[in-house]
DNA sequence: AAAAATATTTCGAATACCGAAGCATCTGTC
DNA sequence: GACAGATGCTTCGGTATTCGAAATATTTTT
């Protein structure tokens, strides 16, 4: 019963997380990139540089996934790849201006639509929202380890399934 | 600008989404299920009963795709396909309880974790961030009305914390 | 120097996803 | 009734995603 709002919070949450789901998958397509591409393109123009080995960790994606997005991202001219001086068996990912147009530049329905509402709305529940929201981005991000800038040993187990 | 509280939600938000994909994909694959096919089956499970068509819609996934996901599906014993009787045309999807046990047994990273960290949270704080998210949750909605309205009937609380 | 570990890519196979074509069934109009 | 068109789903063909395992190159350890 004390967990009655946080089952409330978590279905409402739900709504949102499939909304913008969808919208993701419109925003990917609009793009002429895939859901995936465009979340690696992102994670890298957020980190500025990184290697494969931090996005796949980060991403949760097998380091040959990110290989294949990479190389299209590659040949689109959206990031570029560095031989790692230090460590030659590394690459370094940085973006290139047109992959920072593309994400830039992207008629982001859910961005347009949402902002529309949201300034419509009274600045005391605006304020309320943020609030809220980075309250749970907070709660969110604390169980997701891997955006912690380096962490080491493989916490990950992915021996699962095939 | 007053759109700057807008861009600052956005950015939390898009963090909350971000730690949630990744959830979601560490979940489908503890059920041995692939992220779409985790999607298909929840849609099914909430509504009860649907057809292909109207998932394809809620989903914006074609009609071709949901077939090959329910097959898939199907083949696990997750869901039932059964022609309608009042439109021959229609089959309609229904979960099994292999299919509900599936997503029911799932250790979902999010609600665990979130639930826990979330009754901690002072009472006042915590009707907060569900008033916030209700609210987020209709700014979303509104604009993906072609995803069909969620039957509200009977919506089973699976989030117990038993 | 040999062995083990690490970072990434290549390769093979299952799956996802879609558009178009194909079937069966329903609906509207005569 | 009967026929044309609309509708719901599947099948088919094709491209792209994703991953595990093996391969390659480089570092680190012994």
């Amino acid at each position: 019963m004390a967990s009655e709002i946080a089952s409330l919070t978590l279905r409402a949450l739900r709504r949102v997380l499939r909304a913008t789901e969808i919208g993701s998958r419109q925003l990917a397509t609009a793009t002429g990139l895939t859901p995936s591409q465009l979340l690696v393109l992102r994670e890298i123009d957020t980190r500025g540089s990184a290697t494969p080995g931090t996005i796949a960790q980060a991403l949760q994606f097998s380091q040959a996934t990110i290989t294949t997005i990479v190389d299209r991202l590659e040949s689109l001219g959206f990031v570029r790849r560095q031989r790692s001086q230090r460590d030659k068996r590394q690459f370094h990912l940085s973006p290139l201006p047109e992959g920072k147009a593309a994400i830039a530049d992207a008629p982001d329905p859910l961005q347009m639509t949402f902002t529309d509402r949201f300034v419509a709305l009274p600045p005391w529940e605006q304020a309320m929202i943020l609030a809220a929201v980075e309250r749970l981005a907070t709660l969110m991000d604390a169980q997701n380890i891997d955006a912690a800038p380096l962490l080491d040993s493989g916490l990950i187990d992915r021996s699962g399934p095939a």
